[in-house]
DNA sequence: GTTGCGCTTAACCAACCAGTCAACTAAGCT
DNA sequence: AGCTTAGTTGACTGGTTGGTTAAGCGCAAC
């Protein structure tokens, strides 16, 4: 390897953004070839398709926001507040978004998730994968809360799916309105499912 | 008119399937016309643009639903059982697709929302309006179940839309993980939002 | 200094895309 | 019968699509 070739980390960044603010099918190889400053061969040379240049972003977007995670679900963090520092970090997240690109782009793994994974299983499996990872961070919180007993509930597991869908489908609605505003009753949706103990009422 | 002419119709049907079952991007006008038996010039004298047929088949789809929506959320009906029945309904919508296609398909309103908010105004608009007009029939059972007690809440409007979220939030996740077994938590997931007092243990 | 190789370049391809159009068909009206 | 007009037809356009390829570049090792 004469570089260690910026050109893949590069388009990955491009591609990323380019399908965050659009759709997967609205931008074209040649779109994220041209943004990024890269041939369609290199891109070929890079990437063996399109879809996997998708998943391979995904992937990509992941490993950077993983120390951010890590930080906000550390069991240093009393339970309730990783949950409440995760609600305000994805409102954050979007907000910033929004005012950089004006338009309510909602969450990339999950808009794409929704609109690939009838048609490209590769995609489908990793949007899958992702969002297991999500809602491994919550399960522990949760199960950690319960612990301490400020959450009561059985199933841990399932109610970190509930939590998960529910800010999922808070952020697609978000984006559907363009409308921040709806971002705000995250935080209280989610303790309100979680019939969190404390802090309830505080969000 | 020579004849009433059912070629619109019949466009209308095919574009919400096709749609539906893929998304708006991979589906081509050229594969709703084949599909539909209808000629390409057939179809841009009942339609402007594909755009606009997405639009019309949204609202055509959603005045066939109608009916049923006002039957379940009928006034006649207790409303913590219209909550229950809406549930229901949606769960055994999915998967009466889900067995027809062999996929789990979701939402076609939140998945099409999803993928072109950030890109079709008029597609965005349309999705944003039929969710307001479902988060009216959840409001106006919320309403009623505060009037009798079985629900606690102070806004219902807001916990209509945590709901709504919820429940979309909770089909697309089933869409990307292509698992019906996950619906079985939507009824537990929207009790356990609207903290219902009976009938919450009984989902 | 030349050979080997990781990587880039730009031209190229066939298939496909949304959308157009002039010619045509047939039902309704007088 | 003859005219009008709503609706149909399918060939066509010009641009775009994801993907390919052969030639070339420049660094590293020998």
């Amino acid at each position: 390897m004469r570089r260690e070739s910026d050109t893949r980390t590069k388009l990955l960044q491009t591609a990323l953004q380019l399908i965050w603010e659009s759709s997967y099918g609205s931008v074209s190889v040649d779109d994220i070839c041209n943004r990024a400053g890269v041939n369609k061969g290199s891109f070929y040379y890079a990437f063996k398709s399109k879809a996997e240049l998708a998943v391979a972003a995904f992937e990509h977007h992941w490993n950077e926001k993983r120390p951010l995670y890590d930080e906000i679900f550390s069991s240093q963090v009393p339970p309730l507040t990783r949950l409440e520092n995760y609600c305000d970090y994805a409102v954050r997240d979007q907000l910033a978004k929004y005012e950089k690109v004006g338009k309510l782009c909602g969450c990339p793994f999950s808009s794409i998730g929704s609109e690939l994974s009838t048609q490209d299983e590769q995609i489908r499996r990793k949007a899958q994968e992702l969002g297991e990872r999500t809602m491994k961070y919550l399960s522990t919180a949760i199960r950690d809360a319960i612990a301490e007993g400020s959450i009561d509930a059985r199933d841990p597991a399932e109610l970190a799916r509930e939590v998960f869908c529910y800010a999922k489908g808070l952020i697609a609605e978000a984006k559907i309105e363009n409308n921040p505003d709806i971002l705000k009753c995250l935080k209280k949706g989610v303790f309100r499912l979680a019939a969190a103990r404390s802090m309830a009422a505080l969000s």
